[in-house]
DNA sequence: GTTAGCACTCATTACTTCTGAGTGCTAATT
DNA sequence: AATTAGCACTCAGAAGTAATGAGTGCTAAC
């Protein structure tokens, strides 16, 4: 168990870390107003807490910098919510703002994020799989094109150009629509592909003749994959934290940033509610010394999306952690808003 | 002017440099094959091409690395086309694939272009000016809420959920909807707000009762700005240059990178076929020690857009060069063919 | 329990020296 | 007259050394 000044210690040399990011040194400590013990106190209280710990020295003869564990005792027990009327501000701006889009105000959200706090922000979209189909369109363009559009119950808009096969007629192309719609509608659209295969192309053999071809077709409309929607904002960002100073750890920042896939999965196995990973805590190598704070937001019932900032371990926690926590009720209420006047 | 001997001294340089980076030394120089002259030969003949500007010193006793003036030289005199059957098959193989849309297109080239050379790509995507309103569509997704579609000749579709004000009824939303495609279809798309406003507004007002709120949402859908899209492929590939050893340097690259105004300036700019700017030849600051090669494509007659690789001025012009043209061909092959089969 | 004092450590910086790749010039060679 | 060998000279970069100072750990005094 730590001694109240123990405590105190501990929370001094971590807070003055994140700010300066220099290893925080007992005469400096002793110095500051609200510590009235001498140096010599501090560094026995310091030496303690590196025996348990909570501290680290980069060198025999450095001042003490926060352990892994150090800043999980920090975010665990000595952060005070901070609140940031302004921050909050600005986001609610953009969301009540009314005329964008869900995902554009998902994207404008991640850089606010982003330049509000130095870090580099990434903001998982809302997963599909609660979203249902509303309406398929096909489009000619020309003789021999057309533009396919699949619309949600969301407003989400996903199009797809095609070649229309000579086989088919615009006649036999308007009975397809017709029995796409009537068929499809209100599936979940990630179930598309499956009752498209079961339900439908039985079915339209039946009115189409030579439908080999278009089968073909319709079936890679479909099977266009749905990827999870990714924003990242501020990935130079992050260049401005002294601990990028060294290019080898740009280059491997950089060449994970661009690699997706990754990147989501990071995010999907994220929990409920606000999440914190320091350094190691992270399951992914590329950001083992790296700090993420995740938070998600909910539309209804089901999960939906995940916000996350992703800066050093050296991280601003107290400020990052209410700022996303506020984000993510702002997202959920405006989300539940939006979800409850379309039923 | 030259003599055959300095062309090929300065040949051998600039291509030795730009392999390896390294300023060349007249001793090297000798040993290689192609040259039968010795170091002291070299040397007088490196100072003279040194005196006419073409070669530069890093310090006294340094070897020489090409100038400015050396690489306008080697470009406009000294590269021979070379042919890139292998990277033209990787590009005509998306491009025929035949399943994607012609922004997708323009974006997986972009990527491939900068794996094939390891710089950074940048493609501005095509002007809209030419492209015309094929339909509108508003679909309405809950009582006050409606998603409206814009679909362009090119295939091209842009959407914007906005709310539907209490004064709007949805028999009105559709008599709207009719007007609009009926005097909108055909029109350029950078016209669609000025059209709106000179012809359609009045019209609306004598259908629709109590048109002023309507108004207002309709000219927020058609002020949606359309900005020209740009690609960027391989931020991240041009930190392996040995010119980016410097943690400012790529500070200062990506800060440039985010703005992208900035860089669709730079290339709106460019000329008609291929451009070459060396160094200080580019007027934007931020590059005045990188080149950049561009290359326009065409649809039909007017310019529709740019493909543009930026690396060190220590680039492999002759491969960048010919890589350029030859997928500008094809680009603008595969689009003449598109807005054929499209009249 | 707290603090002053002192020896000790070690990253950082500045200052040297050494090395080697490369030059420019001159004199010899072809 | 053109080419080359030879040699003194330059300078960046590496390697080594010394000085500096922020910081520690420990002991003894308060």
């Amino acid at each position: 168990m730590l001694t109240e000044r123990q405590l105190l210690v501990l929370q001094m040399i971590i807070d003055d870390f994140i700010e300066t990011a220099h290893p925080v040194g007992s005469r400096a400590l002793s110095k500051k107003e609200s510590i009235p013990y001498s140096a010599a106190t501090i560094r026995n209280e310091m030496a303690d807490l590196e025996e348990m710990g909570f501290l680290e020295k980069t060198h025999s003869s450095s001042g003490r910098t926060p352990s892994e564990k150090g800043y999980r005792y920090y975010v665990d027990h000595l952060i005070a919510p901070l609140s940031n009327q302004h921050s909050i501000k600005l986001i609610r701006n953009i969301i009540e703002d009314g005329f964008y889009e869900f995902e554009q105000i998902v994207q404008m959200s991640a850089e606010v994020l982003s330049e509000l706090t130095n870090y580099t922000s990434i903001i998982l979209g809302p997963e599909l799989s609660e979203t249902r189909l509303k309406q398929i369109q096909i489009l000619p363009l020309s003789p021999h094109t057309a533009v396919a559009i699949l619309v949600t119950d969301t407003g989400h808009v996903e199009h797809r150009t095609f070649t229309i096969p000579e086989e088919i007629h615009s006649s036999d192309l308007e009975k397809m629509v017709n029995i796409l719609n009537e068929k499809l509608q209100g599936v979940p659209i990630i179930q598309l592909q499956e009752v498209f295969h079961r339900e439908i192309a039985g079915l339209m053999r039946k009115y189409i003749r030579d439908f080999d071809k278009p089968y073909d077709y319709l079936q890679a409309i479909f099977s266009q994959e749905h990827p999870v929607k990714l924003y990242i904002g501020g990935k130079s960002n992050i260049l401005m934290q002294p601990e990028f100073n060294d290019v080898d750890k740009i280059r491997s920042f950089y060449t994970m940033m661009e690699n997706e896939d990754e990147i989501a999965n990071l995010l999907k196995n994220s929990k409920h509610g606000i999440g914190v990973s320091i350094g190691n805590e992270n399951e992914v190598d590329a950001i083992k010394d790296l700090s993420l704070i995740t938070a998600s937001y909910q539309i209804g019932e089901g999960q939906m999306g995940t916000i996350a900032l992703l800066g050093p371990t050296r991280m601003e926690y107290r400020k990052v952690i209410s700022l996303l926590s506020s984000l993510s009720n702002e997202m959920s209420e405006a989300l539940y808003k939006w979800y409850k006047s379309s039923d």
